[in-house]
RNA sequence: GGAGGGGUUCCCGAGUGGCCAAAGGGGGCAGACUGUAAAUCUGUUGUCUACGACUUCGAAGGUUCGAAUCCUUCUCCCUCCA
């Protein structure tokens, strides 16, 4: 169940209760694609870094090593350990990823395993069946993300056939959820808005799709090349037409301006890779803008990465010496610039929190900007 | 003492007369990354009054229109046999 708490302008605060636990929004959900947090980062640093709720994914665990064998050791949360929801991703986002390696059809994709190339076959019903084994609290439709640019025929041709796997998603999970041996009868789905640039498609599509009473929307295929003024300008068009009272989730989604610009437009979850890997790539968040660790400039500068965080990296130890991890290659460098990057994200989103409830959330992005831009 | 091999740009290491400022690694410096095929990928790495010039391949001298590459001497290192 989906409670709003207070809306600030476009801006919600909001609470999703799920089996797993409530969830607070806005909230940012850390990337764990194959059951794990990229950088060696177990599911107590994640308590401590503040994540609410981990997102992992359906293409990748049926591969390896296989959602059956998920489902044979108790599901996803008792195989990683982690109490808290996880949110699992359809596969969608790798037939726009791995688009070199499949093939659509109306039945569904087609993909040859970029593990060892085996065929495999995901359609909605084969995404909703994995998604079930693996037993995670939210379940995503099984889309197409569609390339950008892309024509105006391909989209319509490609949300049509979205929306049709929408459907197939929405009853095969009605049948899963009814099974005694299901893991988590609860599960809820999510539907996900298409339309690449176009306005009026993404429009039309978020209007079909808020009609079938699902229990939270995202809006996808944005963040794969357009500008963010035009990812700004769709979700301007399409956020209104979807229900303010259930979950609004942009996927893959962002930077912390990004999150920032698109909270301000009415949106309360998302998901992002760049705080994990850029993380493990060296660049680190700060209220100053963004740093990247390995520049000769850190070298002999004995700081923590961000003056008063209260993330273990800095906490613990320099920069010149998170420096000197990641020039060597010590996986502790990873794992500490990742730690902090968590922490920064899951803070900002605390703080996004706090913003809206006292109703200052313009004024709160507006000083978070101009810090992150001044010094950046 | 005898026989042989070798010293190349920060490092390792190709290159045996012109297409060589010199392959390829590494290291250095910088950049990219948005529902993760990513501990990945890209650029750059002699100097300058830079679409041209200058200095460089152990040192010095020589052959040649032209040398990192051929010759002479010197020097240093390594291996094997005594």
């Amino acid at each position: 169940m989906y409670q709003l708490l207070k809306e600030d302008g476009m801006a919600k605060r909001a609470v999703l209760h799920t089996v797993h636990g409530d969830i607070q929004t806005p909230v940012f959900m850390n990337v764990g694609t194959a059951a794990a947090i990229k950088g060696a980062v177990s599911t107590r640093d994640l308590k401590e870094v503040k994540c609410q709720v981990q997102l992992s994914n359906t293409y990748h665990l049926h591969v390896r090593p296989g959602d059956e064998t998920v489902r044979k050791l108790g599901g996803l949360h008792r195989f990683m350990n982690w109490d808290r929801p996880i949110l699992t991703d359809s596969g969608g986002f790798q037939v726009f990823s791995l688009s070199d390696l499949r093939k659509i059809k109306e039945e569904g994709v087609y993909f040859s395993s970029h593990v060892d190339g085996r065929k495999i076959f995901m359609g909605p019903e084969e995404s909703m069946q994995i998604q079930s084994n693996l037993g995670s609290t939210i379940a995503m439709a099984f889309d197409e993300c569609p390339p950008h640019p892309a024509t105006r025929e391909y989209v319509v041709d490609s949300v049509d056939r979205t929306t049709r796997w929408l459907e197939r998603c929405k009853v095969e999970m009605k049948r899963l959820n009814e099974q005694e041996e299901t893991i988590n009868r609860h599960q809820m789905l999510f539907g996900i808005n298409q339309g690449g640039t176009f306005e009026d498609i993404r429009a039309r599509h978020a209007e079909t799709i808020s009609e079938m009473d699902l229990d939270g929307y995202a809006i996808g295929g944005l963040a794969v090349g357009e500008t963010h003024d035009e990812m700004y300008r769709i979700l301007d068009n399409v956020v209104p037409y979807l229900p303010r009272n259930k979950p609004t989730y942009l996927m893959g989604v962002g930077t912390p301006e990004n999150i920032l610009e698109a909270v301000e437009r009415g949106v309360d979850f998302f998901d992002c890779v760049y705080p994990t890997r850029n993380g493990r790539h060296g660049h680190v968040y700060t209220n100053n803008g963004k740093m990247n660790m390995l520049n000769a400039k850190y070298q002999y500068d004995d700081r923590p990465i961000e003056e008063g965080c209260g993330c273990e990296a800095c906490r613990d130890h320099s920069r010149a010496y998170i420096r000197h991890l990641l020039k060597a290659k010590e996986m502790l460098g990873m794992r500490l610039a990742v730690l902090h990057n968590l922490y920064f994200y899951n803070t900002m989103m605390e703080e996004i929190r706090g913003a809206i409830e006292k109703g200052e959330f313009k004024e709160y992005k507006s000083r978070k900007l101009a810090g992150m831009i001044d010094k950046g």
